[in-house]
Order: C-alpha cells, then structure tokens, then sequence
DNA sequence: CCAAGGCTGAGAATCGTTCTCATGACTCGC
DNA sequence: GCGAGTCATGAGAACGATTCTCAGCCTTGG
C-alpha cells in the first residue's frame, strides 16, 4: 500500500527528534534542534516528513494563535486533545469523552454532516510560571 | 478611554461588511467584497480594522486547519463557540457549559493556569452537501 | 551491482500578514 | 474657516511560515 515509503537517515533524524521530546515544536525548532545535534536536515525535508507523518496520524499537529504549526508525536494514536504550555510547548494529553458527544450532537442538531471537533486548551505550566516569578 | 479611535469611511465599510454577511470571511476575502461592493479599502487597513475589532472582543476570530484567519460579527460577544462550515463559512454560534468547566477542571488538575481553550467545531452544512451532491 | 524511482536540499516562489512612510483626513482651539 | 497636532490610509516592501522546483543522490528490488 504504501511501501513506496523508504527509510532514509533524514526520516529517521526527524522521527528521532520529535521522539526525543515531550513537547510540541514547530518545523523550524526541529530543524535547528537537528542541526544542532549534528543530524542536519534540509529544512524542506524536515516539512515534507512532519507532513507524512501527520498524514499517517503518527504525530499530532496543532496551530498557535498566530497560526504555526506545532507538532509532536504523543504516547498514543487514538483520538484525544491536549493542554499544551503556550511558553514552552510543554503538554499532556487529554480525553474529554463528554467533550466527544457532546460535539457530534450539536453538530448533528444543526443539519451539519462529517463533523469534527478542535478541542485544545493552552495554559502556562508550573515550571514556566515558576521561572516568570523569579524574573518577574 | 478609547478616545482616540476615530471613525473613518474605511472603518465603516469593514464593519458594514462584516455585519452584512453571516458567514466567517478571511480578510482577502473581505478586501475584494469592499471592492466589488465599490467600497474599495486598502488591504492594509482591512487587516487593521480587523485586529483592532477582534482586540475590542467585536469581531470573533479562529484559523482553518492551515492557518488562516476568519472572522465573523456574532451576535453576541459572551464567550461562546462556534460550529462552521468548512466550505462556505456559514456559522452557528453555540454554548458548552459542560465543557467550559470541564476545561477549567482539566488545566487545574494538572498544575497549568491561566487556562484558556479553543473549542470550534467544523462540518458541512445542509446547503454546501446538497450542492456537492448535484455536482458529484 | 544496477536500474528505477522515490528522496533530498538549496533556493526560489507562495501566501497570509505586518510594517513603512509619505500623504490624507479629523479634531479642536482660535 | 484655518492650522497644528494626530490618527488613519494605502501602495509597496518586508516578513515568516510553508511549499515548490529540479538536478543530483540514495534506497530498494532483483
Ligand atoms: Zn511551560
Ligand atoms: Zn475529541
Ligand atoms: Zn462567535
Ligand atoms: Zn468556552
């Protein structure tokens, strides 16, 4: 199906990358995070395998409020949402299983069909707000 | 206390865009409805008047999947949520009063604060199906 | 080891959005 | 009405994120 799929260095730095973190980043932060650690990647590349990897649902994507994609590859592949740091990126999944129904619901109450649900919430986690005292 | 805002045609115009249709416009696309409306503003002063609307809470804003911004005069300005159609804008503004504490609830428990979500739904409505339905 | 075709990366190109800055429009006091 | 002081406007440049181009490279299947 799609065994046209083929395992290159770039691929596996970038899936290395996203793996050696917790938190969401953006294309930009894994690239430098790659070049940094001396796997260099093409920033294109770094696009076009965040891309595929999204597709495949490996890894979870999410926009800020200034629209930048942020990506990270989470603990699991089912569906869930997230309470993402907007300082750090830092985040946590979470279910919302009402959140799930009720969504449909409404959706359905309204004659609205194939509906889908953004449910993130952003906050400030306690390591950030801890370093914003001390400077602060 | 916002004294200093003045109001000028070109303000007028985006406002009187705005509040003529029902449906979530990008800013371009509100740009070339002034022109073809005859009421030509700069783009410039689109993106302007739109950001200092949607900075007063008159205007709601959320982004498509690949980042742009919409924005909609609801008609009202409490928090409130919205259910839109992927394909021509049309929105329904709805209310989650489970899922607001369930947001609040969540961030808490997990040590973050200043917590604050992102809750849109996306569908096609009734009118968008049956025209792809014509069409395909 | 080879051919075939996906993959890569530097740089150009897009696209939405913001910035610059010279010019225009308001306001207010006279 | 008139001018100074301001805020607003708009054309175009600048930006930042993302995508595209395309020649050369590398993986894969045999
Ligand atoms: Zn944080
Ligand atoms: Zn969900
Ligand atoms: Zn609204
Ligand atoms: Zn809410």
């Amino acid at each position: 199906m799609n065994q046209q799929l083929r395992m290159t260095k770039q691929r596996a730095a970038v899936a290395g990358a996203l793996d050696a973190t917790d938190e969401f980043r953006s294309a930009q932060q894994l690239h430098e995070l790659l070049r940094d650690r001396g796997d260099a990647v093409g920033l294109a590349t770094v696009y076009r395998t965040l891309q595929a990897l999204a597709a495949g649902g490996e890894v979870d994507v999410l926009r800020t409020d200034d629209g930048e994609a942020l990506y990270r590859r989470c603990a699991r592949t089912e569906h869930h949402h997230h309470l993402v740091c907007r300082s750090c990126g830092h985040a946590v999944e979470i279910d919302g299983p009402t959140v799930e129904s009720w969504a449909v619901r409404v959706g359905a109450s309204q004659g609205f069909s194939d509906i889908e649900h953004t449910i993130e919430l952003w906050g400030t986690c306690a390591d950030c707000r801890a370093a914003a005292a001390h400077s602060g």
